[in-house]
DNA sequence: AACCTGACGAAGA
DNA sequence: TTCTTCGCCAGGT
């Protein structure tokens, strides 16, 4: 289990109910700013093993891009987000500007990550 | 070691 | 605005 996989589950388990963030955005506050394809790899390996509510990430374009597999299916995300109140149309689009969580910097600082890293991504909280 | 493959993202045409 | 192209990182072959 690396260090990157943990802080991404860190991460997916606290987001709020009824809120999404993005693959982009897992990765920055798991400490790999352009590791957004990683995000997807871990989910998608993680499936069925481990408790996560993954169907709150999303694409940075505000689209359900799972392609779907034994457990995920697209229909799937979409109708447990819908069930928590986030509304995707047919097409699997959400605005995800008006459901993006938006952490503090508290969050940041209960992920653990030392101060060196806090500081290089300080200037790039674009969702904050 | 070289090359391929993604539940991605930003920029350019 | 939709479609490409390219960069990204980790794992597999």
């Amino acid at each position: 289990m690396s260090k990157f996989k943990n802080y991404v589950y860190q991460v997916v388990e606290t987001i709020p109910y009824g809120k999404v963030v993005s693959y982009g955005q897992v990765a920055l506050y798991a400490g790999v700013p352009r590791g957004a394809r990683q995000v997807g790899w871990i989910l998608n390996q993680s499936e069925g093993k481990v408790d996560l509510p993954w169907w709150r990430v999303v694409n940075n374009a505000g689209r359900v891009s799972i392609k779907g597999n034994r457990y995920n299916t697209p229909d799937l995300q979409r109708k447990l987000l819908r069930s928590e109140g986030v509304a995707v149309d047919e097409e699997f689009n959400l605005d995800i500007e008006y459901y993006r969580f938006r952490p503090n910097e508290s969050f940041f600082k209960s992920l653990k990550h030392d101060e060196a890293y806090l500081d290089a991504i300080s200037n790039k909280f674009p969702f904050s």
